[in-house]
DNA sequence: CTGAAAGCGCTTACAG
DNA sequence: CTGAAAGCGCTTACAG
């Protein structure tokens, strides 16, 4: 005797059962079918009776759309993408899509991931990687397949993005820091051909340099926590250390200063200010207070699930560079001008007049 | 004229162009699949011409396979999850599976979650949701999908599971704690009915019963930053308050540490020790160094897929609780006991020599 | 080794 | 509103 429980229920099945045609339950379980209330009411007992579910994977089969989107997601140590993932699982959910995740490897093995993608005919997919951004969107879009990069950019414009706007954001950091009279301007940079690297790098050195600043040291963290402190070290064991440090990210922001607390027996913001970028879990700790640069969450991801469906559901794909509104966030580990900070909702921000 | 590329490219077309039956194209990408090395080449040849790629969807139709695994995960934060997910991620996608994410959400709307898995015919589903798991994995497994419990397990031993030996390690808490001659102890609690809450609390407490220590404090965080952080306040805010803290996971654990320091000015562990389990990254961070169990992400999750796989391969499904060997990583978040600490590829642990 | 054909579980014109 | 039937893109006995 067998023990499984019934095997698969098919639609036919529930068809035999509430005495219809297979056409009857299919349509039943088809949002806006042509059904009648009374035989709608037979198949769905029929169907509970027998615990049917329809079979997604069948459906798909014929409407040519598999509700799946592709997640490419790497860098998990980064909480930033944590952060985003939970975010992009919940309102795709909402919307009865379902998230396939892909961990793009170390190797940058695009072809890998693009042939998976391709196979399980994801009806569009975010590319949140690092790495493999670029050449895995250029394959994708030739393939027909939505696309948005989430905190990346490419140069063409051929392909959909969010992002917050980095280069002002950066300039801004580079105002505050300059209005907090430090002196010794450093840089921390991410992966150095990534787009948000770039961007933030170029917001901040280009507005330093407008001021007159010189000497503004830039180091490699690449995103990864041992190159970091490595680039950290050499900073602070330099002839003049930097008393204002900007990492590309949040993540590479606390390690930052913990080489410098921990190692370099330095005091934080007294010595050595330092700010980052991304607003994570983290950095609002009172072990760090990291003043931050914000990527909103919720927003960039409400951003790239509309694009998404947008471009989904039209037939010819607009490519549209969306730019999320954040804030600098200031706590308590970078020296606080004397103007230009505000209270608002709990949170300080540097919104200094504009004046030009 | 249209801009498509080439719409939609099958297996069809592929034996049109290579000249040979559709069948032949199916068994040339069908491992095993019986195919003279000639018309294989004829096919794969033809298959790069036109791009094409087998339907991963269309195939599990017939095989009733999916090759897809549901993975149930809530609790972001706890960056112990996003680990586990990454490496979750890699390892199915080396065995050829993919990673349907779903996140349990807060009204722990099981019934939902359940019917999106079935509706995909997921392979097999890891829980690693805080609430939900028990219901699901009953219900997944009356409807014959292999199940495994990550990190959490149900008494009556129906469904797989995959945890460290939360009692074992607790005790081994305690006994650390002890041999630090702590004085006052107190129990930082995750979800009261979670099975790992559960089982480090009983550990602990009883050890430290079972060597005469009374009134072990108890308090609430349910694994939420806002709670525990309201619960360490209670604790430090007591006529007599302890000087030992155990928390069942570090995220709570760091909360704790945040506010004895920050709000209440005190040492660690010169004034109170903290403990946590899980050994997440941010343990490892100076700014904080705490003493924790740790869960071996990489070992916990080969487990997991190696019962996932067995399971799925075999038909009948023989549950099978599979415990992970941990360590408790000393670092300086809790006074060291004069003795039981060695040092062992860089870290140190508690390895007090085994008496009775 | 190979092809014709049935079938996987659905959706969706087409007639009625 | 309803059912019979074709078809989605594959896999897999079955004959040869």
């Amino acid at each position: 005797m067998k023990r499984k429980t019934f095997g698969p229920v098919t639609s036919q099945h529930v068809a035999q059962l509430a005495g219809v045609s297979q056409s009857a339950v299919s349509r039943t379980f088809t949002p806006g079918a042509s059904i009648s209330p009374a035989t709608r009411e037979k198949v769905l007992k029929a169907a509970r009776e027998i615990g049917y579910r329809p079979n997604a994977i069948a459906r798909s089969l014929n409407t040519a759309r598999s509700r799946i989107v592709g997640v490419v997601m790497s860098y998990f140590d980064n909480q930033f993408y944590p952060q985003v993932l939970e975010a992009l699982a919940q309102q795709l959910d909402e919307l009865n899509y379902h998230l396939l995740l892909f961990v793009g490897d170390r190797d940058g093995n695009v072809d890998r991931i693009f042939d998976q993608i391709m196979q399980y005919r994801v009806d569009g997919i975010v590319l949140a990687s690092v790495s493999l951004s670029l050449e895995l969107s250029e394959e994708c879009l030739a393939a027909g397949i939505p696309v948005v990069l989430f905190n990346r950019s490419e140069e063409t414009g051929i392909a959909s993005s969010v992002n917050t706007d980095n280069v002002a954001a950066s300039r801004q950091i580079a105002e505050f820091l300059l209005a907090g009279e430090h002196k010794r301007f450093a840089y921390v940079a991410g992966v150095a051909d990534s787009s948000v690297n770039l961007a933030r790098q170029q917001g901040f050195v280009s507005t330093l340099e407008a001021k007159g600043v010189q000497d503004i040291r830039v180091v490699q963290g690449d995103y990864d926590a041992q190159k970091t402190a490595r680039a950290a070290q050499e900073l602070f064991s330099s002839s003049a250390p930097p008393d204002a440090i900007f990492a590309a990210n949040d993540h590479m922001a606390l390690t930052v200063m913990d080489v410098a607390r921990y190692e370099f027996g330095l005091r934080i913001p007294e010595d050595v200010s330092v700010i980052g970028y991304d607003d994570t879990g983290a950095s609002g700790w009172p072990s760090y207070a990291l003043t931050s640069a914000s990527q909103p969450v919720t927003a960039m991801v409400n951003a790239t699930v509309a694009l998404l469906m947008k471009q989904i559901e039209s037939e010819n794909i607009e490519p549209e560079q969306v730019v999320v509104a954040g804030a600098l966030i200031v706590r308590h580990s970078a020296r606080r001008p004397h103007f230009g900070v505000v209270e608002k909702e709990g949170l300080s921000l540097f919104q200094p007049q504009e004046v030009e």
